[in-house]
DNA sequence: ATACCTGCAAAAGCTTTGCACAAGG
DNA sequence: CCTTGTGCAAAGCTTTTGCAGGTAT
């Protein structure tokens, strides 16, 4: 079933690329195959080091590059959760959701609620926008922490930082 | 009416300075009151240029500086929208608001529906999170636009650039 | 008087760019 | 073949940090 998508989105990557007259190199569908094995967030440096390590030679350059595309072609998006870092995600057949950051450990739910497409078409015709897409995050901690306690999550990216 | 605002702001940043052990020296003074000059959203280097520009020998660290201290005491609000580049307005008195780009001419739109405060609190009871705050940008391009065209504010922004 | 703050400049972190070589079409 | 893509390294930009001197309290 993995591998039945994988195929689905190599095959969208190519025809991207045939309309757009760029070249279907190996390193670009490497990197779309490690996209796609994730089950995460990634931001650029992980997906690189990533690469390196599964023994493909690849230069940040190359890495930069194919986000592109994947991003043009919405095989992929690309979020800002309020820090200057992107983060990217896999998005063929993802519903659209939004995000819930932890403050605290840094954990990301995702969620969805009709009323945002609502609040989305809606400002559209008031405003006079053709609205493309949006990007909600809420903010906050897991409940029930006192102040200066830490999430459950939080000893597993302490761990997981250096 | 403005004076007024700019004063009552001023208090509340000469409080929150005592309360926290810090100084009150004339360069957050000067920033507090340029910010609150300012009707549009800025990013630090047209701050740091308008600073220069008026006399005020501050330099770039000051300006950050001072910016974590007016984020702190929610003088100020801090936006990431979908570039790497932080971006700040002012927050005394305004009403919690979301934002709508237009891609085309990078204007900002501010506007406001109570549904996503209900979006809010039910996400937060559902997935058992104290959500602090939210960030929802709806991105699209002016209305009526054919593929190419510009919308009127595209000149302006082109002629600002450089 | 003495912490803390400032200005300056260097460093850090993420992303983009330039160039010579490699490789897809 | 010829053009585009790649790897490498340097440069760009925003933001952070270190330090010597200045200033608020």
């Amino acid at each position: 079933m993995k591998d039945s998508i994988l195929e689905r989105v190599k095959q969208l990557f190519t025809d991207y690329l045939k309309e757009h007259g760029q070249r279907r190199t190996p390193e670009r569908y490497a990197i779309l195959a490690e996209i796609y094995s994730l089950d995460q967030h990634f931001d650029v440096e992980s997906l690189f080091t990533r690469m390196l390590g599964l023994g493909h030679n690849v230069s940040r350059a190359t890495v930069y590059n194919t986000l592109e595309l994947l991003l043009e072609c919405r095989l992929i998006t690309k979020h800002q959760f309020g820090k200057n870092l992107s983060q990217y995600e896999k998005s063929f057949e993802y519903k659209q959701h939004d995000h819930l950051l932890c403050e605290d450990c840094e954990r990301v739910v995702e969620f969805c609620d009709p009323r945002i497409q609502q609040i989305q078409s809606m400002m559209g015709d008031i405003l006079q926008f053709n609205i493309t897409h949006h990007a909600l995050t809420l903010y906050g901690r897991c409940s029930l922490l006192a102040k200066g306690e830490h999430c459950t999550h939080y000893q597993e990216k302490r761990s997981l930082l250096k």
